[in-house]
Parts: structure tokens; sequence; C-alpha cells
DNA sequence: ATGAAAGCGCTAACAC
DNA sequence: GTGTTAGCGCTTTCAT
């Protein structure tokens, strides 16, 4: 074997070193550490002392297979590119950190096979005590594998019947977002659609869908032909898109509701490109308040994934202590931002 | 104890189950399951079935304390925002999941005694098998206590002296991206500096800034007197502060070097703004290459953290499981992409 | 308040 | 090719 870059080939320290260290036994090591009752504060401060001169902390795999806890939280994700999952994921991160829990952080794959393997065999190694679903549609089968686990488990902006959810109103967000064109006096309001992505569910796609059309309707107005965009998968796309939309003479829109802020600013810059000014002649209202947003001035409706996975972590921390099962879904405000993206329609 | 929403209070299965279920020894049900030789293909098929039908995953818990091997690799980033960041993640995960090896997400926190406890607590309970350290500065004192681990460790974009790394020579790309500028005849060369944030480090920034002076002294031009723009954090600032410069009538640049696409993007926006046309008034080159650079049409240097995280972990999967240590560090390449936000210098 | 001892569920020698 | 057994490093009764 090669000898490490770094001389230092320590091995590391066990519990026992740190009771013959402190004259204690290893049975009094452990509850020093923990924090648990019925040890004196002299024993574990000498105990304290003598696991941080060795530099020791517990094993866990050990504490893990003979507690039954492995002080880990799982968190499944489609994939770490949209914002909202990268978000939600520091929510939950920075709930985990002060509980001393771990992060493991699952992703589906890009074949079917391995997003299988992941619930048949990667999740059921008992390597986390609990799991976030994030952004994803789980299927009753994987449901049924999910629960198998024995752990507590929580959904955070995806579907998954049967399961606990943190989630906004998709449908109602849509309808918010879509009304305040309409009051604005716009009429001619195309939507612009996000394609199923990993972050943006299938589930989620249909419910704003239904919010605008539900907008729509509550004001006596029709969609228009083409409302609904649905080849856009990113600012690029969105904005080649919107500009030939735009250049239709006959029925352009004056408004444009999108299902991100990427989209939104897409449609922005397709403004842009042919000449209109926003919001003069084409208000834009997005989705999410991202980053983005704030750069491209965007009115939009404020999601906030940060909570979301924030509010998960909370409840599953709970019930891995407590070993209840008590919690409700969780659905969360949306607001609307109004920055310089939307006016009043112009009038004809 | 409240029985789970669904019926199934299955126990977890153990080695035991399988043994029992196919009528060989626990060792034995090891052995099939791992693929170690020595198992005659009738018995392996048996105890895979098994083991399939009673949905048994070994517990990782248990196995990696028999074996010392927790098939697990930990990853350290300062925040998932930075694109590099996840990108660079993405390959990481890529490489992992078909080696059956688990990610665990760690992250620095805000504050410093977070920062703290994670090198000195949390990397240390052995629950990973390798560490990369991806977009952080690793000071001394941390790499102490992270070869301390015992585990082989591979850094990604940031510098840690004493460690190995998998990264790009950020000076000359800095210089190949001003040297672009120069080539198509601007002499008036801005420098939009990136500011200390989690996933661009001192490190980083300092090296880009001399790449950026080296090429100008390689075409005997002179900097910007203030060249260096230094509190763009984000789009957003960018835009801003580029608006501030442009407005300068007496001395406006002609070109921008960014030390990202965000603030390319911004740059991009600011031009807009004041009504300059890119790339004919101003031209703009960015750096990394993230999706925002297509939107964008941007000229920029390419860099590939998916490769950079996909080979710090082949490398380190390569150690643990060969116990050798031989690998040095890598150094990636990067590549000029042309798109339409730089043009020659128009005629004075 | 502390210690002794029995596991937790596996892996790895070693026997056969 | 397969079984037996001794740990791995902890936690957790149960004594004391």
């Amino acid at each position: 074997m090669i000898p490490p870059v770094d001389g230092s080939m320590v091995p590391a320290r066990s519990i026992t070193d740190v009771a013959n260290a402190s004259g204690v036994s290893i049975a009094t090591v452990s509850r020093a550490l923990r924090g648990l009752p019925n040890v004196s504060e002299r024993t574990r401060a000498i105990v304290r002392q003598a696991a941080e001169d060795l530099g020791y902390v517990a094993s866990s795999s050990a504490s893990g297979l003979a507690s039954g806890r492995t002080m880990a939280m799982g968190v499944i994700v489609p994939s770490l590119d949209p914002w909202f999952c990268t978000r939600a994921l520091e929510g939950v991160d920075d709930v985990l950190r002060p509980a001393d829990y771990d992060l493991v952080l699952f992703t589906l794959g890009h074949r079917r096979d391995e997003r299988e393997r992941l619930f048949r065999h990667t999740l059921l190694r008992r390597r986390i005590d609990a799991l976030i679903a994030l952004c994803i549609d789980v299927s009753a089968s994987e449901r049924e594998l999910l629960t198998g686990m024995g752990h507590p488990i929580v959904c955070v902006g995806g579907r998954a019947p049967g399961l606990r959810h943190v989630d906004i109103d998709q449908a109602d967000a849509a309808r918010v977002a879509t009304k305040h064109l309409i009051d604005l006096g716009h009429t001619r309001i195309a939507h612009l659609a996000g394609t199923i992505a990993p972050g943006l569910t299938e589930d989620a796609i249909g419910l704003r869908r239904r919010g605008y059309e539900r907008a729509l309707h509550d004001a006596h107005l029709a969609p228009l032909d083409q409302s609904t965009i649905p080849a856009a998968l990113d600012m690029a796309g969105a904005h080649r898109i919107v500009v030939a939309i735009l250049r239709r003479q006959d029925d352009r829109p004056t408004a444009v509701f999108a299902d991100s802020d990427d989209l939104a600013a897409g449609a922005v810059l397709a403004a842009r490109t042919v000449g209109l000014r926003v919001p003069d002649e084409l208000s834009v209202i997005g989705f999410g308040d991202q980053h983005l947003a704030e750069a491209f001035d965007l009115t939009t409706v404020a999601v906030d994934p940060y909570e979301q996975g924030a509010a998960a972590a909370h409840t599953l921390l709970h019930e891995v202590k407590t070993g209840t099962q008590r919690a409700k879904s969780i659905r969360m405000p949306v607001r609307l931002v109004e920055r310089g993206s939307t006016a009043h329609a112009s009038p004809r």
C-alpha cells in the first residue's frame, strides 16, 4: 500500500480510545458525547475534552447500525438544473445542518432503468432516515416502494398520490398571474407554457394551463387561437418562438403569461428583437421570481422553493425524532411581485 | 406508535431472511449477491431470486461497518447557486450512479463556525469513502483535517495547496478571451471582474485578472483607467455598472471581457439600455459557456465543469477500489466559442 | 452515575 | 462451493 502524500497515517479513533483516554467505559463515553442524562458534568467535560483531543467523531455506520438512525436524509431530484430544485435543496440543507443531519442526494438518472434501480435498490439500503421527493411525479408503484422503506416521506413540488406534499396551488397561481394582465386591460393574452422537463412536472403544467383558462373564463375572454405555446424549453427557445408570434400581424398578443421566469425573459428579449417596447407594447409576466426576474425587471408570481424545502425537512426531522407521523400536506402561498414588465394595455 | 398511512408495516429484510428463503448460509448470500467468485451459478440464481422476492438490499450501515467501505462519496460545495457547481455535481453524479455509489452533499453553511464544524466534525464520521472539494479555497489547517480523514480527496475548481486538483488554467483562459478582443482590433478593453462569491474563489479571480493584464501587455496595450470593475455580483449588478461606464463619454471601452456569462449578459443588457449595438458598437466576451451564453448569443470561453466533476469522481472511484493513490492533478482545456457578441472594432 | 454485555446486520477469515 | 465464526464500532438494556 502506497502511503498517503501526507505523513499522517492516523487510523480513525474509536470510542474505545476515548474511553481509555478519559478513564471511563465506552458506555459512558457514548452517553456523555450524545448529551444524554445520567452523566456527571465532571465526567462529561473530561470525555468531551478527550474526544476533542483525539479528534474523535462516532462512526456513522456503527452508530447507524446500533441505533437504527443514520442521521442522514435523502432528497430525490430529477436534475440539479432547474432553479426550483437547487433553491429547495438549500432550504433543506439549512434545516439539516443545525440538526447534524447529512444530506444524501439522489438523481433519477437519464434512462428508465436507472430510475427504477433507484426505487428498487438504492433507496432501500437504509442509508437515510427520511426522504424528500423534489419536483418529481411519483407513480403508484414507485410510491409503494417508497413507503416500503418504512421511512417518512414528503413530496415537494410534484404529484404523488397517497403521499404528503409541500406545494403551491399551481392553478390558482397561474390564475393570479393571468388576472393581473386582465386587470391591466389586456384581452389578447398568450400563454407561454413550459414543456415537461426536469423540475416542471406534467402535473404542474396541466394545472397552470387550467388556471390561465380559468382567469380568462372569469373575465369572459377567450384564449388566443394558439394561446398555449408548448415548445419552449428555455430562454433561447422562448426567444425564437415569441419572435415568430410577435411577427404575426393579424392577432398579435399584447401580453404574455410565461410558465417560468426564463421563458418570460426570452419573451422580453423577443420583444426587443422585433422592436416592441416592454411593457408599453408588450406586457410579460413570469413565474417563480428567481434571480433572473430581478435582472429583467420582471413582474412575476413569486414562489418560495427555499421555504418549501425547509418546511419538508422540518416535518421529517420532527417525525424521525418522535417516531410519529401525523403531519399533513402543506400548501404554501404565492405572491404577485409587480415590477416593470407589465403595464396597462395601450388604447387601440 | 402510530401506524403508517399505508398498511405495510414490513420490517426491512435482513440477510438472514434471504439465507433462510434460499436454504444457504448468510455467507453464501453475501457472496452471491456481491458477485464474488466461488458461488455456483445455480446457487447464485436462487439467492438472487430470493433477494428480489423479498425486496432485500444490504444495509449500508452494516456492510459499511463490516467492510470499511461505505459506498458513498462526499462533495463539499460553497453553495448550489453557481452554475459551475451544479454542473460539476451532475458530472460526479453520472459517474457515481453506475458504480452504485451514493452522493453525500455538504455545504459550508453561512457562518464561520458552520464551516469549521464541517471540517472538524461532519466530515469525520466516516460516512464517505472519498471526497471532492468543489469550488472552494481550502486553507492549510482545513487540508490537515481533510487528509486526517484518511480518504482520497480531489479539488475541483478551487485552490488547496497540497491537494490534487482538476481545474483549468484560469489565467490562460482569461488571456485567451482578452486576446480574442485584441485580435479583433480592440484597444479599449474593460475587465468586468467577478467578486468573491460562492463558486468564484479568490484565487480564480486573481488569476483571471493576471491573464487579462498579460494579454494586454503582450499586445503593448495599457489597461483602461478603471479597467477592472469589481462590484458586479450578478447580471443585474453588471447591468447597472456597465450602464454607468458606457455613459462615460471620454474613454468609453469598445469591448468588455467578463468573468462570467452572467456578467457578460448584464453588459449586453447595459449596452441595449444606453442604445449601443452589440457587437457593432460594443463587443462582449463571457466566461463559462453556461445556458445563458446561448440565449444571449455570447462569445465566450467554454469551461466544462461536468467533465471536471466526472474526472474527479473517476479518479477517486479508482483509488477507493484499488486502495492506491497515484493519480496527479488534471488540467482541463478550455475552448473559445465564437458567437455573435464580439466583432471587429469599428474604425474610429 | 457508571459499567458489563448483548446485539445491530453485515463481511472476511478460515475450515471443510 | 459452502458453512462457521469472529469481529466492525457503536447503542442500549440491565446491573450495580
